[in-house]
DNA sequence: CCATTATTCAACCAAATGGTTGACGATCAC
DNA sequence: GTGATCGTCAACCATTTGGTTGAATAATGG
């Protein structure tokens, strides 16, 4: 599996891009992450381990709990192949806040 | 399947982003796209309807010849959705003259 | 030490994925 | 009309995926 295989792979699960924007926020511990979800922790957990996988978070072990963190330049390889197809034009952080919100709870 | 969804499941196969590359350059009939790959004709048809439904590319038959058509509008949504976690930049399409080249056959 | 909390592992399951082959409906060229 | 070509469909197969549950491992608090 190619690193551009493993990144559109793990974002085309809209469990795990909800957990990315949950990250964009802060880091994590795991059992939070899952508590917004109606699945078990051990599927999240699974999430979570693609998702590392892909590069898309880090994780670090501080005592019992697992901090899990949003490593956006992971995105940059799937972006550029992205872009070249359509130019389009970056987005700017204060139009994602609004954008978010929709994200989260229709996507 | 939401958008998105589709959108990155579709990306996620390499076979897939071959064809949408090779679609950069020209449209192209059924039996083309597949002549370069080492599989069935029925597959890259599925693969084919995989993209269509993805909004990614767009059929047209002429005779008993189906033409694919590039469409890289929707990839509008996954960028936008991409692009408000890293900030990239937008690439320009010369340095992806280069960039097609090494994609295309060792990814 | 003991109970609790945090996380993963293992085994299992149903559904989806990417592939095959062979038959089939169109369309074209003669 | 006949035969070749274009593309999809149907049935099948192996593998992967996203989920479950229950046990296991590890760290913490009292």
């Amino acid at each position: 599996m190619t690193d551009l295989d493993a990144t559109f792979a793990a974002l085309a699960d809209p469990t795990r891009r909800a957990i990315l924007s949950m990250l964009l926020e802060d880091d994590m511990a795991v059992t939070d992450v899952a508590e917004p979800f109606n699945v078990s922790l051990a599927a999240i957990s699974k999430h979570l381990i693609i998702l590392q996988k892909a590069g898309l978070i880090s994780q670090e072990k501080r005592g019992r709990v697992k901090w899990c963190k949003l490593e956006p330049d992971a995105l940059r390889g799937a972006s550029t192949w992205m872009q070249s197809f359509g130019q389009f034009e970056p987005v700017n952080l204060d139009a994602f806040e609004a954008f978010l919100a929709t994200q989260f709870n229709t996507e």
